[in-house]
RNA sequence: GCGCUCCUAGCUCAGCAGGAUAGAGCAACAGCCUUCUAAGCUGUGGGUCGGGCGUUCGAAUCGCCCGGAGCGCGCCA
């Protein structure tokens, strides 16, 4: 099923071309940059006109002759210096809508080549605090699986845990010199292990000796010393449960909890490889790949460290190869922030020389740092990092402000109000997040995460509870939906808006950028707030009308919880209010 | 020094395979709740698209130069 009007307009378009000798290639439609004069416009007659020095208004009216016998259009004008601007027929719009609203999809289609996609983002690290830097790949990355899962790929997403460098051996080293030795290891807790590596990055910050002792834990750990292995064990695990805990808060979600230390093996293997390929030598005691060095300086990789213990590129490489082999990846796709430009480009060139992964597409997504309003990545006052539990409680803090107390509205138990103070809060955070492009980085303002108003998560979420309350009426009324006439023009231009839905899906699937959804849902969003300001659906002039506009509502709330739910946002049911608030 | 990215309204950002009057949100100002949730809606003001040159019928969008900012550049990850 599509229902797209552009791809049926491109489709007319592609046929009147043939006809006419012209480059299909210009065969395209928009939508229209002045709604006031058309739906959509085509400017292929510009760019033929260009090639084939002609005058474009010539081009472009033989163009809009055929296409004004096509019977879903209901005009066709050339303007300005060629531009063809197409309006299209109610009654045409109108059973898309009819049929939009009968698909399961709701018109959407998938990728024809669908295939074995793995996603690696998060990357949070062992003993460290989760802050609001981990808050961008995760956010983006759920939302990315869900869009790749709902085009029809098979994803696998990985966590791929830092667990593996020298901070391990740093807090190994910080726990026997507070201890002495490593036995009381597994009595501790998160929040104590937290405060080890804490004191073990001040201490190597200013010590060299200590960084040295730090390095040679770290090369015995990734040796098999099996006490390093018993301590670092308990240090992962306990981790891995605060990570799990906050990463559960935000509905992200993994596949594989796998980190770095799971690719040691393959890494030997990975060693090899370059060996029998000729591609490594020893340089300084370190043993390493040199690059292509074509316009600019490239640095080697370093496999293996001159303290024997093996680089972060070597694990990043043998995971690459895990990928392969074992979860058979024709895509991996890498969500960090630009720091990590270099290294990726190094680790990509790397695997093409070791031919670990021919065919597969490796693809390193990058987007901006969390900045701070000096322009720098963000630190808080005390020049920390903000706590991501922190931003997530203050957050849900504001939202509890807005909504009653438990028990004040029947069936909305401390259980019930919770929950949605969760959902509302986490919608907050990740559309703040996510409505920015991902490329660029973004100004942490902390009040940004807990506003609702305007072009927020609330916001959506809101006008999903306004309509779900209106179905509710119309159900009470026995009121049904039912074919769509379009009347107003607020109910044709929701109407045109919602045929968009499989456009922008697409779009943010091949260019891997959830803002694209965002921003659309906002848009759509608004767009019904003005219909539903402007045109009564249980009061509307009569029945038929009444139905017509209960199915396009019906049809906004449907598209409006699908993105959400591509975004990782949900859409409760209703949205409660304080009393107090509203003035 | 070399490389990469960025500079659009007071603030935060869209737009950039060149196209018709550069858009949102916030902030400011003026209106709208006896009718479907005012977390809403309607309207107003606000921009030499960092600066310059060039390509083009046409440049925020492409190229070059200059200025400013951020990031990265072999044993941290």
């Amino acid at each position: 099923m599509n229902l797209l009007f552009e791809n049926k307009l491109n489709a007319t378009l592609a046929e009147i071309f043939k006809t006419l000798d012209l480059d299909i290639k210009f065969a395209t439609v928009k939508v229209s940059d002045r709604p006031d004069l058309s739906d959509f416009q085509c400017n292929g007659a510009l760019a033929l006109a260009k090639i084939a020095h002609q005058n474009p208004r010539d081009i472009a009216a033989k163009i809009a002759g055929k296409l004004a016998q096509d019977e879903a259009i209901e005009t066709v004008s050339v303007d300005g210096p060629g531009f063809i601007n197409i309006k299209l027929k109610d009654e045409f719009i109108a059973a898309n809508m009819d049929k939009m609203a009968q698909d399961k999809r709701l018109g959407c289609g998938e990728v024809e080549d669908p295939h074995q996609v793995v996603l690696d983002f998060g990357g949070p690290n062992v003993a460290k605090e989760m802050h609001v830097g981990h808050l961008r790949s995760g956010v983006i990355g759920e939302s990315i699986q869900r869009i790749e899962r709902f085009v029809g790929n098979n994803v696998i997403s990985d966590v791929h845990l830092g667990d593996w460098g020298t901070p391990m051996g740093m807090i190994l080293a910080e726990i026997i010199k507070s201890d002495g030795n490593l036995d009381k290891v597994t009595s501790y807790d998160i929040a104590q292990i937290t405060e080890f590596y804490k004191q073990a990055n001040i201490r190597c910050k200013e010590d060299e000796t200590a960084r040295e002792n730090a390095r040679k834990i770290t090369a015995a750990l990734q040796g098999g010393d099996a006490t390093y292995r018993r301590a670092w064990q308990h240090l992962r695990s306990e981790s891995l449960k605060a990570i799990k805990a906050n990463y559960e808060q935000l509905d992200v979600n993994f596949d594989l909890w796998l980190g770095e230390s799971d690719a040691h093996e393959i890494c030997r293997e990975v060693v090899k490889i370059a060996r029998d390929k000729g591609i490594s030598e020893i340089d300084n005691g370190a043993e390493i790949i040199r690059l292509e060095e074509t316009n600019k300086p490239k640095p080697p990789i370093i496999m293996i460290k001159s303290d024997g213990g093996f680089g972060y590129q070597l694990t990043d490489i043998a995971t690459i190869k895990m990928r392969v082999d074992q979860f058979k990846a024709t895509e991996i796709v890498y969500f960090t922030d630009s720091r990590q430009t270099l290294h990726f480009e190094q680790v990509f060139e790397a695997a093409d020389k070791l031919g670990i992964a021919p065919n597969v597409k490796l693809q390193h997504i990058v987007f901006g740092t969390v900045n701070g309003a000096d322009g720098k990545p963000f630190k808080t006052r005390d020049g920390g990092v903000m706590n991501l539990e922190t931003l997530i409680e203050m957050s849900k803090d504001r939202v509890r402000q807005s909504l009653p107390k438990a028990d004040e509205v029947a069936g909305y138990g401390a259980a019930e109000i919770d929950k949605l103070t969760q959902q509302i809060a986490v919608a907050a955070i990740k559309f703040q997040d996510l409505k920015n492009t991902i490329a660029s980085g973004y100004v942490f303002e902390l009040e940004d995460f807990a506003k609702f108003e305007g072009k927020t998560g609330p916001y959506i979420q809101y006008a999903v509870a306004r309509i779900n309350s209106v179905l509710r009426k119309a159900e009470a009324n026995g009121l049904h939906e039912g074919k769509v006439i379009l009347v107003a023009p607020e109910e044709r231009i929701l109407a045109l808006k919602l045929a968009q839905i499989h456009n922008v899906i697409m779009r943010a699937h091949s260019e891997k950028e959830p803002s694209i959804i965002a921003d659309y849902t906002y848009t759509l969003a608004q767009i019904f707030s003005t219909f539903y300001n402007a045109c009564s659906i249980m009061n509307a002039e009569n029945p038929d009308l009444a139905s017509s506009r209960l199915r396009l509502a019906k049809l906004v709330r449907d598209v409006l919880i699908l993105m959400l739910n591509l975004l990782g946002i949900e859409a409760p049911e209703v949205m409660l209010k304080a009393e107090n608030i509203g003035e």
